[in-house]
DNA sequence: TGCTTATATTATAATCATTCTAATCTATAT
DNA sequence: ATATAGATTAGAATGATTATAATATAAGCA
């Protein structure tokens, strides 16, 4: 029951469990970032796994690793949750022909300077969703 | 049955019912842009109008005004909707404190460039989601 | 005006994502 | 090995939203 996840886990005070190790291989054995609704994990689960994994570990695994750093949040349309292996701070763009996320890395947007400050508070995070649709013909 | 929004309504196509009528009423007559989600819309109208309007009426006039163009749906949060009686293309603070929503006027914000395209896309919208949250002490 | 009909409203049930619960299981420390 | 804190599980509960099907109403027309 070794993996190179069993320390990541246990390093961030997470027992290193089956489910956790199979659902941390499914989310970061990846070589690009990934964009995942609960439902899209647990549909590769299902179908990926020698033994089934309950939906609430996959809800509680997901909210744990993004409560370490491990995954981030990501705030669309309102139906669903949506999380993202690249926890760096970044733009996105939102298909809403596909309801699909594409990252924006920060090397294509300019930084941004927000003149407006609201008193006794402060930024802890600066992103822009960039929403896009088909370019061709009529849109409806 | 007659009301500045008697026209407006019919000539969106919309029947001047009474309920939507009061709807557009508690939404549009005041003096500030409106952030609320349903929920917040329905306490007012419970304790606003003299005859009930079911919820499921509710729901189906903020969508109609939505997709007529008058009010604007925010994603935040993945819990609720959200929906903004301004409707031109602006930008935000979430307080995270109090899961408010703030107008961040674009004047506030210097245009965005966003050099990077996606083939056969064209670019709907692109906004600024600012989080904040309380400055004093620690966080955590 | 009154009648007809397309459209709205209503109460309630259904659905869907998410969270809770309480029983069972397991990683870890002794 | 054993005890126990923490994890997993199936299923129930919750809460927002949508569907349903019966009733009511606005608008067009005689």
């Amino acid at each position: 029951m070794n993996s190179k996840y069993t320390n990541k886990l246990r390093s961030s005070g997470m027992r290193p469990t089956r489910q956790r190790i199979k659902i941390c291989e499914i989310l970061f054995d990846r070589e690009h970032t990934f964009h995942f609704s609960i439902n899209d994990l647990a549909e590769i689960v299902k179908n990926n796994a020698k033994e089934k994994i309950a939906l609430a570990t996959i809800y509680n695994t997901v909210h744990l690793l993004t409560k370490k750093g491990y995954l981030k949040e990501i705030s669309i349309n309102s139906d669903k949750s949506y999380f993202d292996t690249n926890t760096s701070s970044h733009h996105h763009f939102f298909d809403e022909e596909t309801s699909k996320l594409i990252d924006l890395d920060n090397e294509y947007v300019d930084p941004i300077n927000i003149r407006k400050n609201i008193p006794g508070k402060k930024v802890k995070s600066i992103e822009v969703l960039v929403k896009i649709d088909n370019d061709n013909q009529n849109q409806k």
